[in-house]
DNA sequence: ACCCCGATCGTA
DNA sequence: ACGATCGGGGTT
């Protein structure tokens, strides 16, 4: 399997989202097909970290396309992240859920159980997605028919149908 | 220095 | 549908 460049990530948000689906996820050993994702976007999307400008925790956000955005979220999950686009432009995508290929074959379904399951926490912060010893995306030549909705756990921007599951 | 709340999860 | 849970981000 063909390990994705940089400049994969250097594309429309919405659209990484989509073609992830269906790509494998590689982390130390384990390895899980990405089953959901969701797009996080600019500085005019209310549900971005990033919306409210640059911080310490948001300025990986605003780096290089291909590194990871690993945050705590409610005291006590982490949720794991893919920086896109060119710098100075926030944007992320959240990985969701994973179809686990290591003999159990479960499916990790939610940010917090995945980012537990595999052992992800702000220690990862900042992992270089292309060049990186943790992570990997490698290429399958599989494209999943998926569904599209809001994301979520937010209360704003929920206009927007950036949540994409395999259907 | 500190208050408030969240890109969740598990149980009901 | 809802309550537990708590670290730390953002603002003071």
């Amino acid at each position: 399997m063909k390990k994705y460049s940089r400049s994969f990530f250097n594309q429309p948000t919405v659209q990484v989202a989509q073609e992830l689906l269906g790509q494998v996820l590689a982390f130390q050993d384990h390895r899980g097909i990405i089953t959901e994702t969701e797009a996080y976007c600019g500085f005019d999307d209310p549900a971005s970290h990033a919306a409210r400008g640059e911080t310490p925790r948001t300025k990986i956000m605003f780096g290089k396309p291909g590194y990871a955005y690993v945050y705590l979220i409610y005291g006590m999950y982490h949720c794991l992240n893919f920086v896109t686009e060119k710098p100075g432009y926030p944007a992320t995508v959240l990985i969701r859920g994973i179809q686990l290929l290591n003999g159990s074959k479960k499916h990790l379904d939610g940010p917090g159980k995945l980012c537990r399951e595999l052992g992800i926490t702000k220690e990862h912060n900042g992992s270089d997605i292309v060049n990186g010893c943790d992570f990997q995306v490698l290429e399958t030549q599989d494209k999943p028919s998926f569904i599209q909705t809001p994301r979520i756990g937010i209360k704003v921007g929920l206009d927007k149908f950036w949540r994409f599951k395999v259907s």
